[in-house]
DNA sequence: TAACTGTACTAGTAATGTTAGTACACTTAA
DNA sequence: TTAAGTGTACTAACATTACTAGTACAGTTA
């Protein structure tokens, strides 16, 4: 498995984070599955323990995985991960709805307008396939 | 009326773009106002055209500003104004509800909950003053 | 204790952001 | 047409931040 590019101009924990979010959410990894240690990637990718810590750090905070001291990093359950990606969404809708009251928009005339761009956006997808 | 300090660590030109956006959320500053010319407020502030320039670009993407080359930069109208930052807003959490889409999470439940959270809010927030 | 695991700290290098200097182009009025 | 105002484009220097490496420390397990 190719998990990183180095024509790509991206850095190399950004390629590592997209590349076990894919797996995860593709199913090739699974709930509880180990990820490679930070050492052990880090000799594969010929990179530093550090780097691929970055990586482990951000799905961490992304939700995809957790990390248990001196054990090692573990895929997170999809019901959780979908937790906590719903929960992250959530918050940041809310702020932008906070941000639109600020300046005397109404959050339910927001939400109107969001929702019948959904509805029209759908019926027009609906003639692709 | 003082638009910068030197010894905020922020960036001039973002100073100069608050410092604007709160004199026309105030209405000190009203529709069709002509803004200091670039090269005026860059003397006055002893500093260079481009900063001001760059100013004046960020206030025109977030909808506070209009230009017109060789004439100048003038204050928009209040419904304009509203009017982009509510479409900037839509399409900002339409992107947030697309990523949700992706993963599974559907729409309408997303919505419901936040409709949810926004109402609890209010009644802890009515208690306050 | 040995061999794993993640983590913290420092530092060098690369990438990006900020500002300045300067030249160019448009608009208006004399 | 010209002069004096306007915004804009380009380059480059400098400051700040991001990224990666080297290395040492700390927890877990057999």
């Amino acid at each position: 498995m190719k998990l990183i590019d180095y024509q790509d101009s991206r850095p190399i924990y950004e390629q590592i984070v997209d590349n076990f979010k894919f797996q995860i959410y593709k199913g090739i990894l699974q709930a509880d599955d180990q990820m490679p240690s930070v050492r052990s990637l880090a000799i594969e990718l010929s990179t530093n323990p550090n780097t691929v810590q970055k990586a482990y750090a951000e799905l961490e905070r992304q939700g995809f995985i957790y990390t248990v001291k001196g054990r090692g990093n573990f895929v997170k359950g999809n019901d959780s991960l979908k937790d906590s990606k719903k929960e992250e969404l959530i918050q940041s809708i809310l702020e932008l709805l906070e941000e639109a009251d600020d300046i005397g928009i109404a959050m339910d005339e927001l939400l109107t307008e969001i929702k019948q761009r959904i509805d029209s956006k759908i019926k027009g997808e609906a003639t692709h396939d």
